[in-house]
DNA sequence: GTAGGGTTAG
């Protein structure tokens, strides 16, 4: 055997003459060059030359080529490129068809990605990964997992960019714990992608702790788990440790890039830090053609109530997305500015990106909110025309509040009658809003009622149910009211209000005296009672439950939170810039009267942020114009 | 040739 493997070299030799193999044709060497250098429209003319000679080059160089289409954007010449391949029965190799794939995904050709995988006739990991991204990345969640079965089925095991992607598709957090069962079958956990797809989909289900774990197991976090983990507690509501994550990530080394800083941008407009905020500006600065992070400040100026600072920075933003105007527009209406905000949205149709349902929602907000009840009706009816937009529950619900507000009681009854949906819980309190404020105490009851229907903890509508029954003496009435608030043990959020000054936040909640200057607060509260009494302040006492004698009723309103913190917030005034409280209820009809004349006796602004909107106190008005 | 994090309302 070892002799015969000997001789089979010399063999050869005399059955081949002696000669150099033969040279490539020179097209196919140009046309390498060309691909290898980037001379994007002249390799694609060599290839129609190579496709006249029916020559073939090598993988490298397509594959610099499909590169190259996708860089220069260049759809037509990509399917050139894939006909080129295929032509003449041809099946491109493996590696080819999943750089075929993956440029038809980046053109967002979804389709032709799916028939170029479809006609592999063979694939492996990269092929199906390529797919199932793709297909979680236009949230055809279902396909994607589909997808993930069968290739387990064809014996292709996932790797980590699979597992990295395919998380973002479970539909249930049952689908998720059976997903990175797998993950830690394959041993693949500890795979930096992988875990900061766990922690975001585990904190997307409401399992912020678990991510939390997650992130704790992991020995040297890079900055995108760092920032999965900061998003989640931001857009998870619990600001207070995002920002403290934020800290702790800075001592850990990192820098914050784009992402951090819109999540902190976020945190700090969900806890409403305005002076925080304006720290993260500093840093946001070098990112100023960041889009996203751009519309996070925008944001938080609006919703901490600095509209200048939120204009100035919406005027300088270079580019501006649907996001950005309706930001804006939302900003100006929530200040009571609604016909700044209609006029930025005529500009809008003019100069800005087509409007979405959300931006049609701030104009119907401010429409609603200044009594313009025409535009309104205009603005809605429009929406299918101009823009193609169903209208949806929210916009509904906007256009109750336009009628109820005008005083159309019975037009908005009709109206709800009218919609395609059932009615929910807004619909109807915002109808109950309208009642109280237009004094109908029949249909305020049977609105009351149905909020009490589908929640029957609500403290405000039994308060206010209760009220009606006693105004109109029906003692039996008012009296089962209360009883079924003691029978469910209805607890009332308990009103807070909080100013930041300096770096410390006070917050101040009803009836409760334990701050370090409560004293000083108490007088100064005396102090403004008694001078907004002389320009005509009496306590509203609507708006406690009517079971308690007058002066009891007084005392309950002279605590609450957001008069505590007026006062504070007088006592600690330069006089220049404005009193800036941040409330977690609405705030009461009673504090409002109270905020407009303190505002004109100590010759300040307020501004009060409750949970729908802002309202700017001078001179004895708001800006809300009562009518809120 | 395949992967992870951030923005508007409710």
């Amino acid at each position: 055997m070892r002799a015969f493997a000997r001789r089979v070299p010399q063999l050869l030799h005399l059955a081949v003459p002696p000669s150099s193999p033969s040279p490539p044709h020179p097209l196919l060497t140009t046309f390498a060059g060309l691909c290898q250098r980037g001379a994007f429209s002249d390799a694609i003319a060599a290839m129609a030359s190579l496709d006249a000679l029916g020559l073939s080059a090598d993988s490298i160089s397509y594959s610099n080529l499909i590169k190259l289409c996708v860089r220069h954007r260049a759809v037509e010449q990509g399917r050139l490129v894939h006909l080129h391949l295929t032509s003449g029965c041809r099946a491109p190799e493996l590696f080819l068809c999943n750089s075929l794939m993956g440029m038809y995904v980046r053109f967002g050709l979804i389709d032709e990605a799916r028939q170029v995988f479809d006609a592999m006739p063979v694939r492996n990991v990269v092929s199906w990964t390529t797919m199932i991204s793709a297909l979680t990345n236009l949230k055809l969640d279902e396909e994607a997992l589909r997808l993930l079965n069968s290739m387990q089925r064809e014996g292709i095991a996932p790797n980590m960019y699979t597992f990295s992607s395919v998380l973002r598709a479970c539909p249930t957090s049952a689908s998720l714990r059976s997903i990175h069962g797998c993950i830690l079958k394959h041993g693949l956990e500890s795979d930096a992608f992988v875990r900061s797809s766990l922690i975001d989909v585990y904190s997307k289900f409401g399992d912020l702790d678990y991510g939390y774990r997650i992130f704790n197991e992991t020995a040297t976090p890079d900055l995108v788990v760092w920032n999965s983990l900061i998003g989640c507690f931001a857009q998870g509501g619990d600001g207070y440790m995002a920002i403290n994550l934020f800290t702790q990530m800075k001592k850990a080394g990192f820098f914050a890039d784009q992402s951090t800083l819109t999540s902190v941008l976020r945190a700090c407009t969900g806890m409403v830090l305005l002076e925080m905020g304006r720290q993260v500006h500093v840093h946001v600065l070098k990112y100023n053609r960041d889009l996203i992070l751009s519309n996070a400040l925008l944001d938080m100026y609006c919703k901490c109530g600095d509209l200048e600072e939120a204009h100035e920075v919406f005027c300088r933003m270079p580019e501006k997305d649907v996001i950005s105007w309706s930001t804006m527009i939302s900003g100006l209406a929530q200040h009571g500015r609604s016909s700044d905000a209609l006029t930025l949205f005529e500009s809008m149709k003019v100069f800005g990106p087509k409007p979405n349902h959300i931006t049609i929602l701030g104009v119907l907000f401010a429409c609603s909110h200044a009594g313009l009840l025409e535009d309104g009706w205009l603005y809605f009816r429009s929406m299918r025309q101009l823009w193609d937009i169903e209208p949806g529950r929210e916009h509904y619900g906007c256009m109750v509040d336009l009628l109820g507000r005008a005083g159309k009681l019975d037009e908005a009854v009709k109206f709800i009658a009218d919609m395609n949906f059932e009615p929910d819980i807004v619909i109807w309190r915002t109808l109950l809003g309208a009642c109280r404020v237009h004094k109908n105490a029949n249909l305020a009851a049977y609105a009351a009622n149905q909020v009490l229907r589908l929640e029957p903890e609500d403290e405000g509508s039994h308060i206010l149910l209760s009220n009606i029954y006693a105004d109109s003496h029906q003692w039996t009435e008012a009296e089962q009211v209360r009883m079924s608030m003691r029978d469910r043990r209805v607890k009332k959020e308990p009103g807070r209000s909080w100013i930041e000054l300096g770096k410390i936040i006070h917050v101040f909640v009803a009836g409760d005296m334990s701050h370090p200057q409560a004293d000083g607060i108490a007088k100064e509260l005396s102090k403004l009672l008694r001078r907004t009494t002389t320009l005509g302040y009496i306590p509203d006492t609507d708006f406690v439950l009517h079971d308690v004698g007058e002066e009891q009723k007084e005392e309950s309103l002279r605590y609450h939170s957001e008069k505590l913190a007026i006062a504070f917030g007088v006592m600690n005034s330069s006089g220049v810039k404005p009193i800036r409280i941040m409330k977690n209820l609405r705030i009461c009809g009673d504090c409002h009267a109270f905020a407009k004349l303190v505002a004109k006796s100590e010759r300040v602004t307020i501004i009060i942020r409750d949970h729908v909107r802002f309202h700017h106190f001078k001179d004895g008005v708001c800006s809300c114009g009562d009518y809120w």
